[in-house]
DNA sequence: AATATGGCACAAA
DNA sequence: CTTTGTGCCATAT
């Protein structure tokens, strides 16, 4: 465990814990699992995302409210129904209070004890 | 092993 | 407020 990769584990984990209606920025997982400044990285483990159907790496967006890049710049548009659907409503692109919908309230506790499939 | 790219962030202009 | 440039971590080739 010297790696100082991320721990994907955690990652999913901290992204599952974030409550419908809420959302959460690369930075803020990034700083969850203990890097502040592997945001980047957050993206790259989310491309891989073993776990899609419970990660909502859809509720995972800019630090400035931007959606984000995602994989197909076309999909956006259903992201944004997702989210509207979700109580998240976007404006130009922008999430609309991003600030206030931003779930930084982890529990990295609870992370060390569930278990992933 | 090295380079390039990517679902980012931040400082500077 | 927008546009550059640089730094970061993880994958793909």
């Amino acid at each position: 465990m010297k790696k100082r990769i991320i721990d994907k584990n955690k990652v999913y984990k901290l992204l599952k814990q974030v409550p419908k209606g809420k959302i959460t920025t690369y930075k803020g997982l990034a700083e969850a699992v203990g890097h502040p400044n592997a945001a980047r990285a957050i993206g790259a483990i989310m491309r891989v995302n073993p776990y899609a159907p419970i990660v909502p790496c859809h509720r995972v967006v800019y630090s400035d409210g931007s959606l984000g890049g995602f994989s197909g710049m076309e999909r956006i548009g259903e992201k944004v129904k997702f989210l509207n659907s979700e109580g998240i409503l976007i404006n130009d692109g922008k999430i609309v209070h991003f600030k206030e919908h931003l779930f930084k309230n982890f529990s990295l506790r609870a992370t060390e004890k569930e278990t992933l499939p």
